[in-house]
DNA sequence: CAAAATACTTACTTACCAGTAAGTAAGCAA
DNA sequence: TTGCTTACTTACTGGTAAGTAAGTATTTTG
């Protein structure tokens, strides 16, 4: 990837989260990159081909991040996972899945399958996640590891949401109350 | 209201849970309701007018609903606003506060304004809910029940939005989940 | 050094969007 | 029956959207 590519990638991330997918234009990318539009879209013929590079580089960052906190107990994985919605959510940004979910039924095919992987892999990460915690006696909870998994990842997801409707108090209410349901 | 002020309203209404509010165009009511654009804009002169109308609706639906619940014991009274949700699930909606937050920036600020008014009301609500099942001895939760009041709408709201990207199994799952919790 | 690939710009197209001005048919009201 | 209101239609505007074709400067490569 190069400078400039990297430069749209991360500037359609940041516009995604804040105005969402269908709101914002290439000229939002062009105009503060002091290019035209045409320059992004000789990088990103489709604004899909963007799109799905905006989901890619999450998921390459995602992968990033649990590789590094696999030594962490899983309590504390879970921890670095609320750090990362921490951060956005002070930064004024909802989570991907949150701004892609709802215009789900307008995005192209190859870009719903993108977001639906992204959603699998989270789940899948966060269900392991709680599975070994408990088993070290770290997490508590009852049910099924993959329910409360979900659970855990719906609370993530909409208290950005909320946070934005609401003030960013309410990120912090949630996610306390969301970690010590499961420590105890 | 009009029968036909009724109608956009309520086409506004789905097409805003569908494809979100800044993907839907005053094409798409016109034309399922036979008339011009211009008769839509007619009824609301911008955007914002009908959006703010659905919000508007959705209010009077939320309170008409509760006061007809009242009677009830509290468990069963959110076991109702479970209800109502899981509906809009089975189809293909999310709610309004998933499909308007993703986009509130983008929003004028009156239309922010009812989004946020609607959020209080339904957080408030909740949170009566809560603190008086508890009191009642039907729901055992720690913590203040503003806070709990919080993670059950904020699970409401985005099992809406997983389910359209992970199936819809996904929202009973997490709802299951979340009374259970509540009632142990 | 020539050819080819890279990274754009210029200039454009097609399509759609929210919104409006002006007109009209039907109904009601004094 | 005249005038006013309601509920539209017709016809349009200005703006913006995604996307493209053709050209150009720069760098890379055989």
């Amino acid at each position: 990837m190069t400078v400039m590519k990297d430069k749209i990638v991360s500037l359609a991330d940041k516009l995604i989260r804040v105005k969402g997918f269908n709101a914002f234009s290439y000229k939002d990318i062009a105009d503060p990159l002091e290019v035209k539009n045409a320059a992004v879209h000789y990088h990103f013929p489709s604004k899909a081909d963007l799109g799905m590079a905006v989901v890619a580089g999450e998921m390459e960052r995602f992968r990033h991040n649990v590789q590094q906190w696999k030594p962490l107990p899983e309590d504390e994985q879970l921890g670095r996972l609320f750090d990362v919605f921490r951060k956005h959510c002070y930064a004024g940004n909802v989570c991907l899945m949150g701004s892609l979910a709802p215009d789900y039924e307008t995005l192209t095919p190859g870009m719903q399958e993108k977001v639906s992987d992204m959603a699998e892999a989270i789940l899948e990460w966060v269900t392991d996640c709680l599975e070994n915690g408990r088993q070290h006696k770290r997490f508590h909870f009852k049910g099924s590891a993959g329910d409360r998994a979900l659970l855990v990842i719906s609370n993530l997801q909409s208290s950005l949401l909320m946070a934005r409707v609401m003030g960013t108090d309410t990120f912090d209410r949630i996610s306390r109350q969301l970690l010590e349901d499961l420590r105890s």
